[in-house]
DNA sequence: CTCGATACTCAGATCATCTCTATATTGACC
DNA sequence: GGTCAATATAGAGATGATCTGAGTATCGAG
């Protein structure tokens, strides 16, 4: 799962967004490190419905304007559940490996390869 | 930053690795989850070499075979250091995201909409 | 003597994402 | 009156990391 595809799942998950809605969510959880593109975001709902992901909630007209309502699905909130797993067995090796690293200096040839 | 590149990045920072030993480091660290394809490791060795991510160690010759040693360079673990931070948000988010959603009731259109 | 593990390389295809553009309405600013 | 920013969706074309699959070669075990 890229990361576009993961923040339109997260912004959904607690409940329906249209798709601006998704990309003001998804800047405000990111603490504004992450801007979706709008070309991004629409082939996005769009491949995500298609594979069952999220589904369409419903249609508003606001000011003439359509807003179209999108929900997490189960398998959606399933594959985003499975995706939160990946995510954290790859921050904790990164971050041990990482840990390790500062421990033996940065790099220095002879103490990196000590204890392997 | 794709998996197989963070795991790569991943599994230098201790020490250099030859390419087959970071296929195995990364099959390790990730507990069997994921396993970096031939074609796909040793076109991003190259690539992140030229990026300036990882540098070659040095070439050893066991068995008549070549074994290219890789080690990453501060500005690779620089970058590691800063994709682990950007997956300690996604996660938090994630986890906080799904949170609401279970204590609403997975989807139930009324209570979803409760509060926002 | 075949099989699995080790070790690296390359060609071709896929596909999510990115960039750019288009369309349309509303409200604010000057 | 005109322009700009925000709201809201959509499509075309390009990019590029990754995947698939094959190839090459050595070594030890069964």
């Amino acid at each position: 799962m890229r990361e576009p595809t993961f923040w339109i799942l997260t912004a959904l998950a607690p409940q329906p967004r249209h798709g601006y809605g998704v990309i003001q969510q998804t800047t405000q959880l990111s603490g504004g490190t992450v801007t979706l593109q709008a070309g991004t975001l629409y082939a996005a709902l769009d491949r995500l419905t298609a594979e069952g992901l999220i589904e369409i909630d419903r249609d508003e007209i606001v000011d003439g304007r359509t807003r179209r309502y999108y929900r997490l699905t189960s398998d959606g909130a399933e594959a985003l559940g499975a995706e939160t797993e990946r995510l954290r067995r790859s921050l904790e090796a990164a971050t041990s490996q990482l840990a390790t690293r500062r421990r033996f200096g940065l790099g220095l040839a002879d103490a990196q390869r000590v204890a392997w």
